[in-house]
RNA sequence: GCGCCCGUAGCUCAGUUGGAUAGAGCCCCAGCCUUCUAAGCUGGUUGUCGCAGGUUCGAUUCCUGCCGGGCGCACCA
């Protein structure tokens, strides 16, 4: 529907070109928008301002021009009018809205599908936690929007890679061998001094407990080094386990898992500086080895390889991205908590250096989560081991609920996350109050089998009897959901989604509520349907008369507003339930 | 001090490449279930879009300065 009547402006504005009647020779892209007054009609577009200028004409000459050269105008509006100071207003015959439906129907779960992506392939980096402790909250958020990105992207037409790297080499796994091993010898009887910045979790002793359920208390006779090393590889393959059970929990998916220890054995990081080193983008001041980033755009030059020979963690994430880009991605995006900006800037530069475009690499910023209880923040340190996992917070509120709330905002902003909220079942619960929009459509199906109600396709109902504005309103939104999609995919932005379907849900409430889909029950067994007529003032509520045609083309509009949220909650990994 | 992000209704936030009279939810108040799910609906109140300039036919949106908040400025990860 849409894409007619961008088209027909597309071709309008060429035509006008060819007569001569417009000069510019860059024709700028059609867009439509909703026009937020009835009366501006039912799609509104401003190309003609936005040509004016380089026009040098009046924006209302320029829209002028353009409506001149519309074919098929009576086909396709009812109305067209020009409004100050340029806007196209546009009313757009009813069978061309009503065409939507069958539209939706057709493509299922295809519908907001888009191909701007063109097959291309991009990798998305999320969660990415040291497999060091537990995941908390912060990873959640970040796990729910890297998710739903993938999902935005992969409906857009990217071919989406979802990864996550797992930092498993370096200063925190041997800080996290060091701490499970003074915990078993604490626990075999020893007494252990226990590592300064060592990791203090609870879950330490659980991993300590079950190396010596396993090797009993030899490594008491081993050499410090191997103890360690054996409680590092026991407590690693624990804590991933654990990591990506909250993860399954949660209902998140990865298609690869990428090990950093894996980047430093296969030598990959020497051969990666290397690299750079040919391009003389490698120095050695102090003793140390340098990345020269600031001859793209970095603040300051960054240390890879220290005085003592270690290398730095870019070291690690150089040789990563260089792997990633050598992999072949048209685009990497990597989601990060917000605390990491100040890296941005230092990655963009890794990319450049190997003569990438420095927008092949796009950073999502994910903001800190305040978990609010009863208007008041549960304060959480993680000094002191405080702090409320991803897995609690999802046993508490559900992975639906998390992940509805985890999406509701931008993700480069502060979350506060009311729990309170997140468990009400409610019409205060956003979550809730989508998902109940689709259970709700979910049984008006039921009973319309039980009763033995008609579901034509919607090919084969007459849809010309759906008059009611409310109709309407309900089939606006629903064709403008490819372009929700679409804007939120480009942005990387899948709180565009959370919002759009709580308007649909909205739309879909109010509507259920004043209107009859289905005639009563009662007129079943009493076909005296007046009664339900008569007293039309003691409630403005469901007094309407259905006929079977109306019925038939109302359950055909329901079935296109379930598909429709049923797609945007499974952008967003959250469940469309057919009963609540 | 330098850099990045943020500042919109009492609260939490949207605001679609710069568009028309800036929106939603929460809170508060008053109503609505004999019917298809009340986990719902209807109505009511709320704004110097942080401040001051600039660009523009038009600015919450772009630019500059200032104020306020957050974060980052490691040979940590």
């Amino acid at each position: 529907m849409r894409e007619k009547i961008i088209d027909a402006l597309q071709s309008a504005l060429k035509q006008a070109r060819q007569k001569g009647q417009l000069r510019t020779d860059s024709l700028p892209a059609v867009t439509l928008d909703l026009p937020k007054r009835p009366e501006w009609g039912d799609l509104a577009s401003t190309v003609a301002m936005s040509l004016a200028s380089s026009e040098q004409r009046s924006p209302q000459d320029v829209a002028r021009i353009i409506l001149e050269n519309v074919d098929q105008r009576e086909v396709l509006f009812d109305r067209v009018e020009i409004a100050h100071p340029g806007f196209l207003n546009m009313t757009v015959k009813r069978a061309l809205w009503l065409e939507v439906l069958p539209q939706i129907e057709e493509q299922g779960e295809a519908y907001g599908r888009a191909d701007f992506g063109k097959g291309r392939r991009v990798l998305v980096e999320y969660v990415s936690a040291n497999p060091t402790g537990p995941l908390h909250v912060g990873h959640g958020r970040g796990a729910a929007v890297g998710q739903a990105i993938s999902n935005l992207l992969a409906a857009a037409g990217y071919d989406v890679l979802k990864e996550y790297y797992i930092n498993d080499a370096g200063r925190q796994m041997k800080l996290l061998g060091a701490s499970v091993y003074a915990r078993y010898q604490e626990l075999c009887g020893r007494p252990a001094s226990f590592p300064e910045e060592g990791y203090r979790g609870a879950y330490i002793e659980t991993v300590a407990g079950h190396v010596r359920d396993r090797v009993g208390t030899t490594l008491l006779d081993s050499p410090a080094d191997q103890a360690e090393q054996r409680c590092r590889d026991q407590a690693y393959e624990e804590l991933l386990g654990l990591i990506r059970q909250d993860l399954r929990l949660f209902g998140i998916e990865f298609d690869s898992w990428f090990s950093e220890a894996s980047l430093a054995s296969s030598g990959g990081v020497e051969q990666v500086l290397e690299e750079l080193r040919k391009r003389d983008l490698l120095f050695e001041q102090d003793g140390a080895l340098w990345f020269r980033s600031s001859a793209f755009g970095d603040e300051k030059d960054r240390v890879v390889r220290k005085q003592e020979g270690e290398y730095t963690y870019l070291a690690s994430d150089i040789a990563y991205h260089r792997d990633k880009l050598r992999r072949g991605y048209d685009l990497l995006i990597d989601v990060w908590g917000a605390d990491h900006h100040g890296y941005i800037p230092r990655m963009e530069a890794v990319v450049q250096a190997y003569g990438y475009p420095k927008d092949r690499l796009r950073v999502v910023l994910v903001q800190m989560v305040n978990l609010m209880r009863g208007g008041r923040k549960v304060e959480m340190s993680k000094r002191a081991g405080e702090f409320i996992t991803m897995r609690e917070l999802i046993d508490e509120v559900g992975a639906d609920a998390t992940k509805f709330f985890f999406l509701m905002r931008r993700s480069d902003t502060h979350l506060d996350f009311d729990l309170e909220l997140a468990k009400q079942q409610s019409a205060e619960n956003p979550v809730y109050y989508v998902q109940y929009a689709h259970a709700r459509i979910s049984s008006l199906f039921r009973v319309a089998e039980e009763r033995g109600i008609p579901v034509p396709k919607p090919r084969e109902t007459d849809l010309d009897v759906l008059t009611h504005p409310d109709e309407f309103g309900l089939i606006r939104k629903l064709s403008a959901y490819p372009s929700v999609v679409h804007a939120s995919a480009a942005a990387l932005e899948p709180h565009r989604i959370t919002f759009y379907l709580q308007e649909l849900a909205g739309l879909l409430h109010t509507f259920y509520f004043k209107h009859r889909i289905m005639p009563p029950a009662a007129d079943l067994e009493a076909p005296d349907a007046e009664r339900f007529v008569k007293d039309a003032d003691a409630s403005t509520r469901q007094r309407e008369q259905v006929t079977p045609g109306l019925t038939a083309a109302r359950l055909t509009l329901m079935r296109q507003v379930q598909r429709v949220i049923r797609n945007g909650l499974g952008l967003l990994g959250v469940s469309a339930p057919d009963r609540m």
